[in-house]
DNA sequence: GTAAGATCTCCAGTCGTTGTAGCTTCAAGG
DNA sequence: CCTTGAAGCTACAACGACTGGAGATCTTAC
């Protein structure tokens, strides 16, 4: 093996990516092909390393793959003004906040919900009262009188 | 249609479910199978109706689809004690909390991230930059040097 | 009778992986 | 040189929870 080239073993475990997820990368086009072994198997250097890396970071921020697609196409661009990649982080910033809020205020339901259990049979359950009775005075949610989806948080 | 009964458009509409949400629980077992009319058309009736409610609240909850069967099930026998339901909302809030916390924390570094956005050019830009430098002094993630899932937040 | 709208079934697509089956290749030890 | 076991290969199915479309049929009002 060449100098400095992993196999993609190599490259997952240093990326945090599992082996599946790098060759699906690759065949969605997130990633480059990788040059081939005699064998045929992938052999990477460290700009596939690089560009992984700044890939599983972004993910782990929350972008989805097609927003990391456009970052890695502006990144690679240094003399492009940056609008296009702050449009896109304050675009995320703001979803993220609004599932923050969401997600929220469900915990504050939860949390009463499972606050008023008593422990004692089903029929005086407040979990399943609040569950089956969504008109509860308790209940904070007032998105399914509109058409939200479920679990959007 | 015989008094009282719905169509399925009408208990969509009541639900706050889409039809072939709906049909799709039908389909995984999670409702009855409706009666049908002459022509093979589902009519719903009052306990569809309330049995959808509890399923489309615990949805916005978050609970999952098979959380919620179990909650229906336990729902189904109010003389039993109902420590299994509050166990189930309980490992849910614990799920939820823990979502919450990666969420905010996520939202921190975004919001770093972005503030230091100068509008310059890409060379200089933060966001860029932050993403591509995982050991960015800024970064308070420290998941991915374990094999933890991508965005489990 | 006809037209519009609702419903039917069946199936494919979404997103981002993850897992499986059944191979081949690689590196180390004997 | 041969074997062994780990790691790699391709191709495809499955996950969760829907969502959308095609093309046919039913219902209802006029």
């Amino acid at each position: 093996m060449a100098r400095g080239e992993l196999t993609i073993g190599e490259l997952a475990r240093r990326s945090g990516c599992k082996v599946q997820t790098i060759r699906y990368y690759e065949q969605i086009g997130l990633i480059a092909p990788a040059r081939r072994s005699e064998g045929n198997q992938r052999r990477y250097d460290a700009r596939h390393a690089d560009r992984l890396a700044f890939i599983r970071h972004s993910r782990e921020l929350g972008f989805s793959l097609e927003a990391i697609r456009d970052l890695l196409a502006l990144a690679g661009e240094p003399d492009q003004p940056c609008g296009d990649a702050d449009r896109i982080a304050r675009r995320h910033l703001r979803d993220v906040e609004r599932r923050l809020a969401r997600l929220s205020a469900l915990k504050s339901e939860l949390e009463r919900m499972v606050k008023q259990c008593a422990g004692g049979k089903i029929a005086d359950c407040r979990v399943i009262e609040v569950l089956s009775d969504h008109s509860h005075a308790n209940c904070l949610n007032d998105d399914h009188r509109s058409g939200t989806k479920p679990f959007a948080a």
